[in-house]
DNA sequence: ACCTGAACACCGTTCAAGT
DNA sequence: ACCTGAACACCGTTCAAGT
């Protein structure tokens, strides 16, 4: 760090001092780093800056506000998800799309909330016309766009939950630890149950380390059976 | 407001002054008030300190930090669910409380989110115990528990992305009219569809305003279809 | 054009001191 | 016990001035 060798010989420019200078290029995959460490919403634009060697000035100077920041690094994220093969069928496509989906997304906490809040840019074009695709192929017809918001919407927000996981694990065991005193609550049996079964998660490691990756293979595969049951409707099989 | 009334004969102290003293009661009440008027992330705690005439401190000394008190507002809103009745039919006792929950959430923007994250406290245990019994009784076993973390995960999620509307809606009208220019896409016939869809909706004020609405109901209805088919699975009808 | 360095108007939180 | 008033260490953003 140049900056900190203060004194009356210290470089007053960034060419004096022998840096590289500051490129947008460079803030942003110094943005994506600090994503992929802290999450979307934990960095700061200061943390940002001195991260690049520069002033909060600089950043404003290269890429704008924090918020222009963050919207170049959802399109770096974006841009890292594959589109699934063309001609697997509907299900299937969106089976790995939604597996994808997670592997990267888990990498960028605070990415998939944003994508669920404002939905997909234009660099997810080929994601979209491809899962439209399928779907209207598969019979859905009209309601094709509805499903592929439903299910892209239902993935990304699954996620997100994951995102905070870091930051929920402590409430989350101070509530499962206050629900244990419901487990055999004989008046509330549904209670009960519910709090058997954190109780069992809990302590069991391997079931607590796959926790959030089972539950969003359960959430989507029951929310594409959901969608299935519709394409039944909307081609009964007397056709 | 007394505390502007600076000079020398100000009065030093709430007592002296004429105004009440500050209770929990009150601070809390007033947090629930400005959670609705702003949302649970966008009041500060020196907002609501001068809600309640006093100083930042007062609050600490009577709730404590700022998670303290939404927590306590978070409860409040979880009260104000009603449960639905003990003999419906786990779809519609189901359907029943997702209609609830969007009403009453949809009044206090972020406290969805909140739901979603860290879980039903124990001020929820009734509905806990409802819906848990509702789906043993119609065979669910031991995915119960499951299925309704499901269920009300997916309800709370899709209300807290309606809860930021205000925040997003200048945000999707833009990535509308940014899809408005691939209508006519002959290359990729879905993300075509997928614009003529996006602009079907915008232009009908009707259904512009209906959109959270009539998307969560069928994102429920979805949900619910996608569960009922597993209850298919779990009990096959050669029994 | 690019960067420095300081300032502005906030924020949550803490704390000694008053009543 | 309850409240005052100021302070602390932040934050995003802006801007005149330097190179």
């Amino acid at each position: 760090m140049v900056k900190s060798a203060a004194g009356p010989g210290r470089p007053r420019s960034r060419d004096a001092a022998g840096l590289p200078a500051v490129t947008p290029e460079k803030i942003i995959s110094s943005a994506l780093e600090l994503t992929a460490r802290h999450g979307l919403d934990s960095w700061t634009l200061r943390q940002l800056a001195s991260a690049v060697d520069a002033y909060p000035a600089v950043v404003y100077h290269h890429v704008g506000d924090r918020e222009a920041v963050v919207a170049a690094v959802v399109e770096r994220v974006i841009a890292m998800l594959p589109v699934p093969e063309a001609d697997l069928p509907w299900r299937e496509w969106f089976r790995a799309l939604c597996t994808d989906l997670r592997t990267v997304l888990i990498g960028y906490p605070g990415v998939a909330r944003r994508l669920a809040l404002y939905g997909a840019t234009s660099s997810a074009a080929a994601i979209v016309d491809g899962g439209v695709q399928a779907l209207k192929a598969a019979g859905f017809g009209d309601e094709a766009p509805t499903v592929y918001q439903l299910v892209l919407n239902a993935a990304c927000l699954f996620i997100s939950v994951e995102d905070e996981k870091h930051r929920n694990t402590a409430e989350k065991e101070r509530a499962g630890t206050g629900l244990a005193e419901f487990r055999d609550d004989q008046e509330r049996p549904g209670l009960a149950a519910m709090a058997a079964d954190v109780h069992r998660t809990l302590s069991d490691p391997v079931r607590c380390a796959n926790y959030y990756a089972d539950f969003y293979d359960y959430a989507i595969d029951r929310c594409l059976d959901g969608v299935a049951c519709r394409l039944a409707n909307l081609n009964p099989p007397s056709a």
